[in-house]
DNA sequence: GTGGCACTACTGGTCCAACAAGTTGACAAG
DNA sequence: CTTGTCAACTTGTTGGACCAGTAGTGCCAC
């Protein structure tokens, strides 16, 4: 069933979606004092909690800065902003998608290698077990996008969780989610990649080998973006 | 003058906190229910809204589930979390901090040696200026932990920026986050490191003359972590 | 004139109370 | 067994009030 749930944005969420993209977009300059609450309340025709709630939001993600008595300030996102703001920053125009995902690719090349290296030294006989069944998986011939995607994401899973390192796992998460926010369309440039089953199942056996050196090679050459 | 800013937290930071804690310990786990906002509220002594703006932290940090009807359910953090958990990760002692540490500094490298080889690709000459006098401004001699790491996050900071990738320069924003938040007293082992003037002058070096691959290998071998 | 103080007019932080909107489970009608 | 209804939850949103902290303004003593 192709049925998708319907999407019911939270005022605070679309209050917190409108001013990140006039931060990233540098619309709202950093250092410069946004609205007072009771201002940005009126200005969106919300109750002022909405939007406290997206500024204790936009805090978090380090787009702003929040003093009591003193105004709220932006701040430079390029100093201060965390990974995960990459997922706002992809779909907010602030920089051209393409920029943003060929950047996306190339961190997940760099990871994804050393974390095939890692996984090929530390990863747990169960571990390299789903490794090799997450290869298996791939399908043999063409597929739509989403579900190349959602086999790519279990297999290096798989990898990652086999490489036993914490940041590794979590920015796969981000990573994985900035890719998906930017959207399967400009995905096309991955099919190869994703469709290259021989590829990766090389890889898997490279890990299962307990062969560092050749696993971070192969997953070198199979994450390189064109 | 030692003093340091006296820390006010706000109520909905201390909820924040102590649920983060609570999730990442493990003592909450995932799939579990939490308690309704109204029985949290009345649990920690707070009004209902310094709830809700925590749950709303919670949720975009990828540690709970939110659907207004329903309750509000933990996620599996390893699952679900971003990079930017790693912080709250850090000090929450769910994991042990040497562990995130360790991770944390692994991570550090893998991406430390590819940002200098694009450094040495495609920072511009303004950029590579910067990187020669950040690696110029290292300590002759020893110097206080702190100033140290001060020090260091320049240069790293100027070698991520001549990269010119943007998930590099949040990651980065991230790492130091994380590793700032472990605190100095863990950081004895890498003195060594920052400490190496030579090192990080060769490797600026390596920048300036335009040689990615000798700038990724003295990368690798200067991040290189017991 | 000038430094210092008090006051005022903001800012964000917290709380109470109410209602709207959505979910869930129980239960009766078909 | 299926379906619809209802009641008792939940989160979502709003309004208003007051507390707490900041920053500028202007007065006053020197």
């Amino acid at each position: 069933m192709p049925f998708t749930p319907i999407a019911r944005a939270a005022v605070s969420e679309a209050v917190f979606a409108a001013l990140t993209d006039e931060i990233l977009s540098g619309r709202l300059a950093a250092e410069q004092a946004l609205p007072s609450e009771r201002e940005l309340a009126e200005a969106f025709a919300v109750n002022r909690h909405a939007v406290r709630e997206a500024l204790k939001r936009l805090q978090q993600t380090g787009l702003v800065s929040i003093s009591q008595g003193g105004r709220t300030r932006v701040l430079d996102w390029h100093q201060h902003a965390g990974l995960d703001a990459l997922v706002a920053l992809a779909t907010s125009g602030a920089v051209p998608s393409t920029k943003v995902l060929d950047d996306l690719l190339e961190m997940r090349a760099s990871v994804g290698a050393d974390a095939a290296r890692l996984c090929a030294i530390r990863a747990k006989p169960d571990q390299v077990a789903k490794v090799l069944a997450a290869a298996e998986a791939y399908p043999a011939q063409q597929s739509p996008v989403p579900e190349l995607t959602a086999v790519d994401l279990v297999f290096w899973t798989a990898v990652v969780d086999g490489a036993d390192n914490l940041g590794y796992r979590l920015g796969l998460n981000t990573l994985s989610a900035g890719i998906f926010a930017i959207g399967h369309e400009h995905l096309a440039g991955l099919l190869e990649e994703f469709a290259d089953r021989d590829a990766h199942q090389t890889l898997a056996r490279a890990i299962a080998d307990r062969d560092p050196d050749t696993a971070r090679h192969l997953a070198e050459q199979l994450l390189a973006h064109r």
